[in-house]
DNA sequence: CCCTCGTGTTAGGAAAGGCTAACTTTTATA
DNA sequence: TATAAAAGTTAGCCTTTCCTAACACGAGGG
């Protein structure tokens, strides 16, 4: 298998997926759009996944994924939602920003440690009653925690991680 | 505060912090090797972080830490280490691989995730007795899905998120 | 005291990824 | 159908972060 693409390359191409996913054609303006860059960026992304092969494209029409491009894309989009996944149901992280962070660790974990986070949200959901009462006893744990409780055991100092300990009253 | 610092920026601090640690003098050398890129670009980040008043170095001379620039050296040494924890203690991630990932992982998650993660830490060693039990039923269930097994209740398909059935052989 | 060699710096450039401005093509509407 | 608006492209530039090549400093050996 070819190099990793780039953070950015997999972003245009989980973006036009998500396009056709929902029923509108991948325009450069709506690609545009749903990154939050402009215009000429996108065309320039274009220009090196179509020599890739992973976009095809019409002069100024619409563009489609190649088979390995879809590949490629779905991949990208598999990890996002297991991170996402994670984030929220065993860290309990905030919705706004869940989706922010699962799309910056999508370009960086390897296959291997996303499909470990996979089978671990997956052994939680179904092969062990007693987990959910664990996750549960944790996130309460966590609340305690976040309210300025502390732990007894533990050495943790605010702050040494970056928080602040003004961030968390 | 101001802006996060580029990974790059981050990384200079915090292999400086590092050898300052093992006890040697932070030459452009030192660093270089230690990063693996070559001495002009050390000469380079330190420009910009002189001008950021995270380091001072006498022209030619040995590099050293600001009081802030310490703070976020620490603060991302801090992260690297409990990502590495994380993925090797609870995802079981080969140990050649925790390093490098942790060290992509510390420079693109938020302080209050990084944190959330370690409270999870924290949790499974210092907070209850089962944990310790359900983690090793999970690490069980690893090396069984990983093996090539299949939970039956679950609709996870190999390759989804990039690795191929083959690779998992 | 000078010279050499390791170390540090500067100059200049490449690649990636973004931008604005200006141009071209397409589409839609009067 | 003519033309204006919208969409796409191209040209040219900026920043970051790396590189190589060439120059400058400075400590130790003759």
């Amino acid at each position: 298998m070819a190099d990793r693409l780039s953070p950015s390359m997999e972003m245009y191409l989980k973006t036009i997926l998500s396009l056709e996913k929902d029923g509108q054609p991948a325009r450069v303006q709506a690609i545009a759009s749903a990154l939050d860059v402009k215009k000429p960026s996108v065309s320039g992304a274009l220009h090196s996944l179509k020599q890739k092969g992973l976009v095809v494209q019409q002069s100024y029409g619409a563009v489609h994924l190649t088979e390995e491009g879809r590949t490629v894309a779905k991949q990208v989009t598999a990890r996002f939602e297991i991170l996402k996944r994670f984030l929220s149901e065993v860290l309990g992280v905030d919705a706004t920003n869940t989706s922010r962070e699962a799309c910056e660790l999508e370009h960086v974990l390897c296959s291997e440690t996303v499909q470990r986070l996979h089978l671990f949200l997956d052994f939680l959901e179904h092969c062990n009653l007693d987990v959910n009462a664990i996750m549960e006893h944790f996130q309460e744990y966590l609340q305690q925690r976040l309210a300025g409780g502390h732990c007894p055991n533990c050495e943790l100092k605010s702050g040494e991680c970056g928080t602040k300990p003004a961030d968390r009253a």
